[in-house]
DNA sequence: CTGGCCAGGGAAAACGTTTTTCCCTACCTA
DNA sequence: TAGGTAGGGAAAAACGTTTTCCCTGGCCAG
């Protein structure tokens, strides 16, 4: 490849050129067509793009096949660990398909979400992830002219047909259920986050489900949240309330445990002894900064398998419904 | 906007023709070109355009101006938090200025970083932002090549007059000095991670610089890392060779500190009563579960702005040095 | 009255691909 | 020897923009 590579682009048809051959030849060459370029040609073309430096230029690829290489993944907060391990992971995959992520940070709000959605329609992406998808009007839109949408983490809102992929929280509430009565860990309650996301929703009732199945019916008023809070803030300001009770609390995600903690603390209540904790999400760091709590573990890394596992589907046209990945709980309640 | 949307994607020349003007003529009120339409034709135009739901095709504006709206980010790891925080504050900015941030992990290496270099060319990217670089052959020749790059966190490898935006690492090495004498504090050592990153470098650099000032000289024997380890790993490992004497342990990443807090707890040392921590980074969380480390705050919600700052003055031809952002330093050592 | 200027707008080229259509050549068979 | 065929390659169209160049009236100044 020579040095002076960046300084001009170089199109097809200097490759063309410089093999003497047609640029459609080049083409073929490099889409690997069968049948229509002899072992020569093509030893002579690829010599001329290796020498040359030569890409094809996406912008001109997604002109002419209407489609980029480009697959939109939309989350509602990047920051958010648990959204950029899920990012990581299917940016990972998608570089092996020979495919390009494009990170769009829809910070919860419709308006933006709608704007990014309209936006990539634009860029004709591939595909269009949505982590968390939050109910706008163009997002129904798109769902009914048939774009391809792919739900992570959260449903659909308003429900739908759209593939789908995540946890069975439903169970999974279920299972910290289980968890409490298998240690004989009465409930002082839950803390939880907004409902409009079907994650949370269905966290909660899987572990009232569970409760109620042995006759333990939680009052509405150990049910507590705020709203418009960040996690860790509902956890801290919410918690106290059931520091009157014995027992442990059900938090829906690891930060509203981490607020809990800390009020916790503060009231003079040693975590896990005096105060039990169960979270969601299983922070990696968990291990190191959290020992004292137990947590669902959702298998992020494999997120992005699942991704492509469903685009592969749809591209052949098959049906794809949900795929529910296997999650772990993590038992934290030695006291090292 | 009709409700068939999606189905087919319409092109500007539907647009024409629904507003019964040239093509020419809706690029130009779409542009905003002044003085080429008169107002009642922009009328028309713009009620054409909603009424299709019209949106210009960027492979189309991307091949046409040899440069699209896209903006790669390059990060040694996704995941990590510090990464997603400077990826979600870039993003923000530019969605704001209509471009679109493409995320690629290089996982730190050179052949994933050089061939996601290659493929941010073929897509005509308005600029590469690399978080971490680590060198690799083609960085170098596109930096040569005049490639519109600019470096985050970590300098160009190999050193070069690219833009950089970062802290002053060299100072919060200083500052953390500072922190430890303050409190009449002794340093029992340093634990770092890679030192092929300037920041880390540069981080210890200052620090021991600063101590030499006031006569304080560490041994090397002192300073402790271990090679291609998760930083966790390296405190948790590192630290207990630094148990036996007094004082506090000086950690490049606050990932470091968590391993060595854990080491600690599990050697019957209280922090930080007994054993003082001081990290970098300051992870948000550090607030909830990790109230006992002091360490650097990196304003990496600023880096946004900052990359945005230094794109526009590269638009307009003007030089761009290195942006240094302000560092805090966090002190937590109460004892709650 | 006429020449020139200006506002408004259209035609067409160019950007870099992929793919279809078509043509040519050499070989094989009848 | 003539005609058919397969393999190989070239030309051209199309994708959706932006922008340059040009044209047409209308208006004003000389």
């Amino acid at each position: 490849m020579p040095d002076d590579l960046a300084s001009s682009t170089v199109s097809i048809t200097e490759v063309a050129a410089r093999a003497g051959v047609s640029i459609a030849t080049v083409s073929r060459v490099i889409n690997g067509v069968a049948g229509k370029a002899s072992a020569a040609t093509v030893a002579r073309v690829q010599a001329a793009v290796a020498e040359l430096g030569y890409r094809p230029a996406s912008a001109g690829r997604a002109l002419r096949e209407r489609s980029s290489r480009l697959v939109a993944v939309l989350a509602p907060n990047l920051a958010n660990p648990a959204m950029a391990a899920i990012a990581a992971s299917i940016e990972q995959v998608l570089r092996r398909a020979g495919l390009v992520m494009v990170a769009c940070d829809t910070h919860d709000d419709p308006a933006i979400q709608d704007e990014y959605l309209l936006e990539m329609r634009a860029q004709r992406v591939r595909a269009t992830v949505l982590l968390g998808a939050v109910a706008s009007p163009m997002l129904a839109r798109l769902a009914r002219a048939g774009e391809t949408l792919i739900f992570v983490g959260r449903r659909q809102p308003g429900g739908g047909t759209a593939p789908f992929i995540g946890i069975d929280n439903r169970r999974a509430g279920a299972d910290a259920a289980r968890y409490f009565r298998d240690r004989a860990l009465p409930v002082r309650g839950i803390l939880h986050g907004a409902v409009t996301s079907s994650a949370t929703a269905e966290r909660i009732q899987g572990f009232r489900a569970e409760l109620a199945r042995h006759g333990v019916h939680l009052p509405d008023t150990a049910v507590l949240t705020l709203a418009q809070q960040e996690h860790t803030t509902i956890g801290y300001r919410c918690a106290p309330a059931l520091f009157g009770a014995r027992g442990g609390i059900f938090c829906s995600s690891d930060l509203i445990a981490y607020g809990a903690h800390r009020a916790a603390l503060e009231h003079g209540l040693r975590v896990p002894q005096g105060l039990a904790l169960f979270g969601f999400d299983d922070n990696p760091l968990n291990d190191w900064v959290a020992p004292w709590l137990s947590s669902v573990q959702v298998p992020y890394s494999a997120f992005g398998a699942a991704v492509a596992g469903a685009l592969e589907r749809l591209r052949r046209g098959e049906a794809v419904g949900e795929t529910l990945l296997l999650h772990r709980v993590i038992c934290r309640d030695g006291q090292r």
